[in-house]
DNA sequence: CAAAAAATGTCACTCGGTGGCACTTCGGGG
DNA sequence: CCCCGAAGTGCCACCGAGTGACATTTTTTG
């Protein structure tokens, strides 16, 4: 008996424009399938309590295969994240040549930001898991450190990979990603209720004017 | 026959100025053998390549029992992260309530830059290992944001917490562990030879006069 | 020296993750 | 249309980190 019915199997073109054969087809229900499976039982019965047998099992595939689609457990819950850190690289490589980083970075924001706000629901709850979950925890401070990555190579990409150049670009990146975390750690824990792009854009005026303090 | 010889087990006053029994030196030299061993193999073979069992039948010591030293085998690279964080604490918490956490970090900076200096070369290697090993970059990222969280609090405990200050701390906070760990990244990857002092006050006074661009 | 308490060892087990190999399913070319 | 190769999957055995239960040894204490 297959376990992922037919008409999961529509052919929809790709985003070429190539038509799906069935094996890509059934590769993306698969994947999917294990995604949203996950998704529904780690949001139920936890993170850790819930094992991948069980997630295997009820989407009907072997844990040998699982590893195939990710390659790790974590991984289910960051299923986009390659999508996302490429979407931003285009925010960052778009930007004039002129623009500076905190402008680039609002921009940023300014995409971003109304998308969380469209799945706020979604997402604190998701932010939810992550925060009672140290290893995803530590994913999700593994992204962070991947997009503070791209942004310090872009700067540098703009002014010059001498040593003093390279810190500042570091300690450049280092700082916004380190308020855009903050301003999404606040955004979560008070429910998603606020202007998140406003929150964000806030806090880069802040870096880029200087905390005036008192 | 016992693996730990006996003189290893002086007895010296612990810092209370009690003296230690056989017990606790026992357990200090088992400790010390452990995070000696693991610091040596890690180093020579890797840290995945390298097997709690290795480390264990070395020290002499079962699996079972080197989980009640250590939660995971990754608290063997920082073995006195706990006692750093507090070190930390007391900086802030002896700062006076009417410096602005930019001169509080500075003073931390002073504290902990030349004690890195010091040991340069131990760090470098240990740096280097962690940068090679997900799950050790994972730990140095929980690290930080438990300086970022006692950080916030601190803050916070001066400013107020209501909606406005809390966010303002978290984003304080987060630019500067942000700024910080970009220096510390920088440091170690030029190899420890630049002075980390100065880096790190430089960077916080980018952060506190805001990154005058272009 | 005896009894309580602390520390360690042993064993069995769970779970995430990997390698190897056989088997099935799909797609393309004759 | 069929057949062959390749892609995808399952199965099995295995490894290493981590945990619980319980027996055994070692240290402290009275």
């Amino acid at each position: 008996m297959p376990r992922l019915s037919e008409h999961n199997l529509i052919e929809r073109p790709d985003e070429h424009g190539r038509p799906l054969g069935r094996r890509e087809a059934r590769k993306r229900a698969t994947r999917t399938a294990l995604v949203n499976v996950a998704q529904r039982r780690f949001h139920d019965d936890g993170f850790e309590e819930t094992t991948l047998d069980d997630i295997c099992d009820e989407v009907g595939v072997s844990r040998r295969t699982f590893f195939r689609y990710f390659k790790s457990k974590e991984d289910l819950v960051f299923p986009n994240r390659a999508e996302r850190l490429e979407r931003f690289v285009k925010v960052l490589t778009d930007a004039p040549d002129a623009e500076n980083p905190f402008e680039t970075l609002r921009r940023a924001t300014r995409l971003f930001g109304p998308e969380y706000m469209v799945h706020r629901e979604q997402l604190v709850a998701q932010q939810a898991l992550i925060a009672r979950t140290p290893s995803l925890r530590a994913r999700e401070a593994e992204i962070d450190r991947d997009w503070e990555a791209v942004m310090a190579r872009t700067i540098m990409g703009r002014t010059g990979d001498d040593r003093a150049s390279a810190v500042r670009a570091r300690v450049i990146a280092g700082a916004c990603i380190g308020v855009i975390r903050a301003t999404m750690r606040h955004w979560f824990e008070t429910g998603g209720v606020e202007d998140l792009t406003q929150l964000g854009e806030d806090a880069l005026d802040c870096l880029e004017r200087g905390f005036a303090l008192r």
